[in-house]
DNA sequence: TCTATTGTTCATTTTATATTGAACAAAATG
DNA sequence: CATTTTGTTCAATATAAAATGAACAATAGA
C-alpha cells in the first residue's frame, strides 16, 4: 500500500502542476501577472481552504507576491476567505465558476477602456463633424467604423459573458 | 482662407492623435506592443498609403520597430501592402475591418493556446481517471469543469468572431 | 501590557519585453 | 557594375512590469 499510495500522491502533484501550469498560461493571456496564475491555480486545484503561508511555501513566492495577488484576486471575486476554525490565518478558497475569474477580469480591466473610448470618440466625432464638409469625407467614414465597432465591443461582452454561463 | 485652413489641418492632427492613442489602448488590453497600436492607429486615420519612413518620422520610432510592427500586422492581415505608381518603397493601408485586427490576434495568439490546452488536459485527465477511485472525487471533479470551460471557451471565439462581424 | 503571529505596503531588485541602431541583404537606378 | 535606396534582422540597450523582502500595522493570545 505504501507504494500505491506513493504513486497516487505523485499523480495528484502532477495534476496540480498541470492544472497550475494550464492557469498561468491564461493569467499570461489576459495580461495577468504569472503569479496570480499560479495562486489561483493552486487554489482552484485544492481540496481544501489554504493560508497564504501555504501559497507561498508551495509556490515558492514571496509573501509581497502572495498578498497582492490574492488581493487582485479578491477584487476580481475569484477567490474568497473560508472560516476555519481554530486557525487564525486568513483560509483562500477559488470561486469555481469560470464568471469570476473572467468577469472580474472584464469588469476592472476592460470596461474602464471601452467606457474611456467612448468619452474620446465623442470628443473627436466633434472636433471633426465642425470640418469643412466635403474635403474630409474620409476621415468621417473612419470614425464612423470606429463608433460602429465601439457598439459592437460593448454589445459583445455581455454576451460572451453570458455564452460562458454567467 | 489661410487661417481656416491651418484650423482645419490641426482638427486633422488632433483626430489623428486622438484614434492613435484609441488603438495603443487597444493594443496595450490586449498585450501588443505600444509601436503596433501606433502604426496601426496611423494607418486607419491615414487617408492615403503610408510608407515605413513616414511611420518611422510622424511616430518617432526607428526603422526596427516599424519594420517588425508591419511584419506582425501582416501576419495578423491587418494591414497591406498597396502598390504606388512611380514609388519604389511599400506603402501600407490598414484593413478597415475590425475582423482583421481582432481575427488576426485571436487566431495567432489565443488560439494556440486553447489548442495547447485542450491536448495537455487530455493528459491530465489521463492520469487522473487512472487514481484510486472514492479519494480524489474532488480532483476530478475539477478536471470535469476545467473541460467544460475550455469546451465553451472554443466556442465562444467564432461566436464573438462573429458578433464582430466576421 | 507585552510578545508572537499574520497580513499589507512599498522602495528596491530582478526579470521580461520592447525599442533601438548598426550591420546586412536585396533590389532598383544610373 | 558600382551606388543608392529600401527593408530586415538581431545584438545591445532602454523601458516597463513583477517579485522580493524589510518595515510597518493590526490583531490575538499569554
Amino acid at each position: 500500500m505504501g507504494i500505491a499510495k506513493t504513486m497516487a500522491a505523485e499523480t495528484i502533484m502532477q495534476a496540480e502542476t498541470a492544472i497550475i501550469e494550464l492557469f498561468v498560461r491564461l493569467a499570461q493571456v489576459i495580461g495577468l501577472p504569472r503569479s496570480v496564475g499560479e495562486i489561483y491555480g493552486l487554489l482552484f486545484a485544492a481540496v481544501r481552504p489554504l493560508p497564504m503561508d501555504e501559497l507561498t511555501h508551495r509556490l515558492s513566492i514571496s509573501k509581497g507576491s502572495a498578498s497582492q495577488g490574492l488581493k487582485l484576486l479578491r477584487s476580481f471575486g475569484a477567490v474568497r476567505i473560508e472560516y476555519v476554525p481554530g486557525d487564525r490565518r486568513d483560509h483562500y478558497v477559488a470561486e469555481l465558476e469560470l464568471r469570476h475569474l473572467l468577469g472580474g477580469f472584464l469588469r476592472e480591466k476592460l470596461q474602464p477602456h471601452l467606457v474611456w473610448g467612448a468619452g474620446r470618440l465623442q470628443e473627436i466625432d466633434h472636433l471633426v463633424a465642425a470640418l469643412p464638409s466635403d474635403n474630409h469625407k474620409i476621415l468621417r467614414e473612419r470614425m464612423v467604423r470606429l463608433k460602429r465597432w465601439r457598439t459592437r465591443g460593448q454589445k459583445m461582452l455581455p454576451m460572451a459573458l453570458k455564452l460562458l454561463r454567467v
